[in-house]
Order: structure tokens, then C-alpha cells, then sequence
DNA sequence: TTAATTTATGCAATCGTTTTCAGGTTATAA
DNA sequence: TTATAACCTGAAAACGATTGCATAAATTAA
């Protein structure tokens, strides 16, 4: 594959690189003949103009970057393909990175793609991040962010995220509907916004229905799986819950896993709820249901408003906050 | 986040940029003093070289392409994440694409990554992929092609593979131990190398065991979910088989879903083994027994090779193929 | 004292593109 | 015939970094 400049081309043809130039830009500056004649020539010999070149020239890249946790989660793959069908359709790439739910990888990853010059980025944050200084540093030049997922609790940036409390408000009460009424609910830290959205609509349907709340069967879990592990354990050997609700798509697995195992345990019809799209969770025995966020429009209604507001020429200076309803997957 | 170039060094130390560039390389042509107070303030103000600038000059970019056909599957983003730790720690990054089994999707992330300069790529090939000109264009003009998992039959590459003849052979060796002689085989189209090689696996272990071997027990299905389907009902429906062996990742799934759904109609203790990294089969019911490959470790070793090859001087002109062990997780 | 050498620095070209400015033709109007 | 558009085209600067070459100053040798 031979690379060809516009010096090549303008050589051949004994033209300046700026004719060239203007010719492919079909400047009306340039005669239609030497147009024509430029543009036969390109085709012929397959040019392609630099991007690296274009990007130095000016300052940016036809490109957006994504920071996830972790693309080997089903919520965040598919939010991918989501964000790389509106970026591909609108012609810019997508540059993926994962924080590995590590800040430093996270604020490592965000450099990367500012000096780059992405045009923008998308991203979830890592369950590491307590504050935004790190993205403020960039975002203040110029630098289009827009959050999904993980959002933080602060304003002033567009963000894309699922109607957790809703979510979590009919997952509670489907369970409650089944005659259930001392549901363990295991979820993340509360720094997190997600956690703190989807608790209230649990404890929503519990008012609702008149069931009280008893702090006794909420526990919050880190990444750990051990801690996951613990949590389900716990609650089995001496809460004795009749359905658990798992609120985290991390520790989702590691939950029903620990609840698996000791299912022998456990009434035969116990009902497990996560807060997950892992895609398989109708394969499960015992039955893991789930609430599901709408993953890929999600990514491609993040990616939408990111390239909007590049594509536009004065900064808006308001700043949408899209919800996005959830559904239950009843296995 | 202010961007500092050489020249605003220069500008407030009163040096010429070519003076500041050589202090901050430590070129010996440099007055110490000069070096440190250079050094210094470039510190001071946060100074990055400007990687795109660099790109242009260099006509690289230390950056790998990795083109896989779906993130959203768990052996290709486990490798992922091996090429990443090998690349980072070497001081490379890393852009992923997707060919989402697209030939075209495929070409076009080849041109992208070339375009933009990527030192080398590590590839698996799509499955419309069937000969690998177009990789071969590029190929051919300095840019450095490691082939991992899915890799052409051609020779003049370095390739990383699981042993796919070995491991199709324990897994149905395993099956037979069980007691089992109508072992079903759905496999991948005949194209892929993978595909022939476990075929053998299969063929060879039933041939040690005295076992003849039944066409009528052998289907190949494209990677449509319905074509799956179809091949599981069809067994169930007249050959009868007393186990089952996917040997293709995409399928494993499509086709244990449709086992699964009819799994009355069988013996209950039909076992079902899969060629895939599904990380979560252990949890499925009944019981889906997987030949893992490891993952990680070949986008480990297939990033090494690819990093080692640039940064020798001279090219070697051997071509290694690792073949790396799988090994069975029995549920 | 002068020539040669060392040391430290700067100029300018380069990578590929776009774009401003300026220049050169040709045609039209006065 | 001359002034004035109208129309094409090219030279050069810019983006940020590196580097071969030139040069100035300081030191050493003759």
C-alpha cells in the first residue's frame, strides 16, 4: 500500500499542492477542467488525505474517545456498539479505553486521548472516582464531555443515564407481588449515584406496599467478589431473606453465584433479582432475573449529543440530562 | 488544561526550540546548566511532546491496532486485556476495533489503523474473512501483522493459537470416558482453520476409542443463532445423540439455548461441552462443560511478539506460531 | 598572535495539509 | 488603448517536533 502525498499528485499532474488541495476541496476557486483532471488522478492512484497531518493542522481528529470500567461486561460492550454505530454513521472513529474501575487508569486514559486531540469523550466512571477534578481540568478547554452510566452528581455537563429508580421500584415490587416481603438488598457503595437511585426506589415499593424497611437486610459491597461472596452468605445464615435484589452489575454475578451455591438452603422458589444485562441470566438455575438497562441506546443517544454539540458552532450552554426506562427480564 | 509547546518553552527561557528539544532529549551538545533549567520548567508548566506532531514526523505513532471480530464475547475482550498489559507496560497504546464479522468492517478498520499510523496490528480475522489480500497490501509496505486465534492458512506471519486439535480431543475423550458413543459435533463452517483442526480433535479421539466415526453426527452452521437452532432440534429430533460438542464460541451459546429448551426430551444426564471462555457456564443448568483457551495469555504473547519485532532493528525473517494449551472446565 | 578545536546554540528543512496573500491571464468595459 | 474585473494558480506560512548544518564564542595548541 503506497502512500500518496498531495506533493505526488500535484508532481504528476505539474500543479502546486495548493491547486491540489483546492481542486479536492472543489474550491470554486479552481477551474472545473483541473478539477476534473485532479480528481480522476486521486481516485486513480487511491489518495487519501492524512489524518495525522489534518489532525496537527487542526487541532482535532474526526474522532471520540470512550472511557469504561471494563468492556468485558455485556452492559458496556453493548453500549459500545451503540456509540460506534452513531460515530461510524456520522464519520468519526471511536477510540475505546478501559479505567479497569482504577482513577489513575482513568485520568491515564483521559490524557491519552486529550493529547490525541479527540474531539470529545464519553465516559462512565470508574467505581474509584469520588470527584470530577481530573475531567474538569480538560473539559474547561474546550473539550466536549459527555457522561453515561456513572454519572456524577455535579452539573453543568450532558448526561445519559438509565431511570434507576424506576427500575429498581418495579423490580421490588414484582418481587413483592409474589408474596414476597423480606427482600435482601445487596448494592454498591453509596458514593455512587446509581446506588443511592436505585435504594430509594426499593424502598419506594416496599412504602408503597406497606412493607417496612428494615435496615437490616440492606448491605453495601465493593468490587470484591469476596465481599459478595460474604454479603449473600450473611444474609442466609442469619437474615434468611425470601428473594434478593442485587443492585450492582459488578457484583451481580458474584452474588448469585454465593446464592447458588448454598440454594439447597434456601425455599426452592427463592427469587433472584439482578440489576445487570448480563445477556445469558435466562440460562441460570435457579432463575436470575434481571433489570435491564437499555444499553446501546444508551451509548448511541451519549454519542448523539456528544457530536451534536461538536457539529454545532455555538456551545450550548444548557445541558440535558436524558433518562432512559429500564425493563424487567423475568427468567 | 493549558497546551504547552516546545516553542512557548523556548519563548520564555529565551532558547530556541531545537535548544529546549535536545535539553529535554539530553543531548550531549547541551550545557548542563541549560539542560536542568529547561528540564525545570517544562515540569513546571506539565510539557507533553505532542504525540500527533511526533506521528508525523516519525510516520509512527507508538500505538498497536487490534482488530477483533466482537468485544462483547469473553475471549476476545480477555485477550484484550493481555495485549493491553503487554503494550502499556511497554509504553504502547492500544485502539480496538471491531469487524463485527464484516470483511468490509474489516478492511475499513485496516485502512483506519494504517492511516493512522499504527506501528503493527494484532488480528483475528473475521469469519467472512476467506483469503487475506487485503491484509497482504498493507502488510507488504512495513507494517507489522500478528495473527492471534482466528489466523489465515498462509505462511510468513507470526500467528498465536490455542491447540484446538488437543483440545477438542480431551474434551471429547472426556465425553467418551463418560461412557458416551454418539458424541454430536456442531462446528463452524470448513473454511476456518479452527474449524478443522477440532474437527480432528473430535475424529481422532473417537478413532483411539474404537468408536466409529458418524457423519450424520457432524453439522456445520454459519454463525446465524437460527441455523443453530435448527442443527440442535434436528438432532434431538432423529439422531439422538448421547452428548453434545459445540466447537464454536459464537455458537456455543445459540446452540446450548436450544439444548436447554428441549433438554425434557433427553436424558438428564446428556452432558453438553462448548469451545468457548464463557465465563459464566459453571452457573448454567444443565451443566455446560467449556475447553477454555487462554485468553489472556495469547494476547499476551501475541502482543510480545508483535512489540519485539518493532523494536528489533532488523526484521528476522522467521515467523513463529505459538500453539498454546487449552484445558477443560467441567461443570 | 593566529589557527585549530571544542562547546553551545540557532537556523531552517522536514513531515502533509490548508489557507492567506499575491500575482498573472484573459475578457470586458470605458 | 487602457482600466477593471473575473478567473486561475502558486508561494509561503502554519500546526509541533526533530535534526543536519552553520556559526559564534570560548578554549587550547602552535
Amino acid at each position: 500500500m503506497e502512500v500518496i502525498t498531495l506533493k505526488d499528485i500535484a508532481k504528476a499532474l505539474n500543479l502546486s499542492t495548493s491547486t491540489v488541495s483546492r481542486a479536492l476541496r472543489d474550491s470554486y476557486e479552481i477551474n472545473e477542467k483541473t478539477k476534473k483532471l485532479v480528481a480522476e488522478y486521486a481516485k486513480k492512484v487511491n489518495y487519501r488525505p492524512n489524518p495525522i497531518a489534518l489532525s496537527l493542522k487542526d487541532n482535532k481528529s474526526r474522532a471520540i474517545g470512550v472511557i469504561v470500567p471494563e468492556i468485558a461486561n455485556n452492559f458496556f460492550s453493548q453500549a459500545i456498539n451503540g456509540i460506534e454505530d452513531e460515530a461510524y454513521s456520522r464519520g468519526y472513529h471511536v477510540v475505546i479505553c478501559q479505567s479497569h474501575e482504577s482513577l489513575d487508569r482513568e485520568k491515564e486514559n483521559l490524557r491519552h486521548l486529550f493529547e490525541r486531540r479527540v474531539d470529545g469523550i464519553l465516559i462512565s466512571l470508574s467505581g474509584k472516582t469520588t470527584d470530577i477534578k481530573h475531567i474538569l481540568e480538560y473539559s474547561e478547554s474546550n473539550f466536549a464531555v459527555v457522561f453515561f452510566d456513572r454519572v456524577p452528581e455535579i452539573g453543568g455537563f450532558h448526561k445519559v443515564v438509565a431511570d434507576n429508580f424506576s427500575g429498581a421500584f418495579a423490580a421490588t415490587e414484582y418481587l413483592i407481588k409474589l408474596g414476597k416481603k423480606r427482600i435482601a438488598h445487596i448494592t454498591s457503595p453509596l458514593t455512587l449515584s446509581i446506588t443511592q437511585e436505585r435504594l430509594e426506589g426499593y424502598k419506594k415499593a416496599l412504602e408503597v406496599h406497606g412493607i417496612e424497611i428494615d435496615n437490616e437486610l440492606i448491605k453495601y459491597c465493593g468490587f470484591d467478589p469476596e465481599e459478595a461472596k460474604a454479603a449473600i452468605n450473611d444474609f442466609i445464615n442469619t437474615q434468611k431473606p425470601d428473594a434478593f435484589f442485587t443492585c450492582s452489575d459488578r457484583l451481580a454475578l458474584h452474588c448469585y453465584e454465593a446464592f447458588q451455591s448454598r440454594k439447597d438452603e434456601m425455599p426452592a422458589d427463592t427469587p433472584f433479582f439482578g440489576f445487570t444485562n448480563l445477556n445469558v441470566s435466562h440460562l441460570f438455575s435457579p432463575k436470575l432475573s434481571t433489570v435491564v438497562q437499555p444499553a446501546y441506546e444508551m451509548g448511541e443517544r451519549a454519542a448523539k449529543i456528544l457530536l451534536d454539540q461538536l457539529e454545532s458552532k455555538r456551545k450550548s450552554k444548557e445541558f440535558d440530562k436524558i433518562v432512559l426506562e429500564t425493563y424487567l427480564k423475568i427468567s
